[in-house]
DNA sequence: AATTTACAGTTCGTTTTTAGAACTGTAAAG
DNA sequence: CTTTACAGTTCTAAAAACGAACTGTAAATT
């Protein structure tokens, strides 16, 4: 597979690895979400290579994540900042973040709690129906292919030995 | 950054990120949700090189998030299965797709559709906060240390230029 | 009986990415 | 006049991924 074309793969959680699967992507956008906005402050953040660190952040750019925009003149600089685009990856972000809190966590505890303005608890994130608000597990989904499916997208048959009943556990 | 101290972080998210964050494990983890359990499946799927996939499977399962289990006597032949460790992941994938059904379809519109058997329609996933039940947005949410957090966690200062105010917007 | 196919890997040489360190350039501060 | 802050770019070495072929068991086919 070629990750350049990853993006017109007829499936959107690949198009979406494409943006932002990656390890330096996926922590750049942290410190995005924790309001870093400028070159030596993610650099500093993560310890990543200038090098990558520049491209990173021009493939976001290009990518509509983040606007690139000047806050002084000569010498030019600019700061790093999330598009509605990229704050809409927040999900994402908290999705990963509570998967960690849930089995990654030490004896200590979490690292970072969350705390909601509206109601000023600290939650966690559920992921719910659109439709009925129910919290959705991966059981209770069912998959199938809408408007801009090709042929057979990813979704290969489900892998029965075609009934050739080979022997079996002997 | 050593990749391998990424699980050692004090976030959660840098945690989560040493178990899926590249591009390969999160795609073969689409393949686990979409029902494919064996070695021949995944890598026609996906056109991985054999190399890489038994290697990545090999992790995903050291790390608890698939169990290998033998379906199969000489040749000995096993499957992957999600543990719940691996099915807890899946509000992390729903989310990437939902971005990407969001943001990165073409005119033909979603490769696919999710149905909740609950209510029988087919629904978006909405984040929303444990405590009150609100959907979640980026701005509405402030994060402080939480007990297992190390001294300065990933949480540098944000990013104020120490007031020396240099000749801005000249 | 000999050959092909299915399956789940392993091995190895080549190409691509990433790491790590140094260098470029502007301008303010000491 | 030298150092510091900042935002990169350039270069070489090391690590990872690619691609193709090879290993091994056993059933199915010829």
């Amino acid at each position: 597979m070629r990750w350049d074309a990853l993006e017109e793969e007829p499936c959107s959680m690949a198009r979406t690895i494409g943006v932002i699967g990656d390890r330096w992507t996926l922590l750049i956008l942290r410190e995005c979400f924790l309001r870093t906005r400028r070159f030596e402050g993610f650099q500093s953040a993560l310890g990543i290579t200038r090098h990558l660190l520049a491209e990173r952040l021009k493939k976001l750019v290009r990518q509509g994540v983040l606007r690139r925009i000047p806050y002084q003149e000569s010498p030019k600089r600019h700061e790093y900042i999330l598009t509605q685009k990229g704050l809409d990856l927040y999900p994402i972000m908290m999705a990963i973040v509570h998967w960690g809190d849930t089995h990654m966590v030490d004896e200590r505890g979490r690292p970072l709690l969350h705390q909601h303005r509206k109601c000023g608890k600290n939650f966690d994130p559920v992921m719910v129906c659109s439709e009925c608000g129910e919290p959705l597990s991966a059981k209770e989904v069912h998959t199938h292919p809408g408007p801009g499916a090709r042929s057979t997208p990813a979704i290969k048959a489900p892998e029965k030995p075609k009934a050739k009943a080979r022997r079996s556990a002997a």
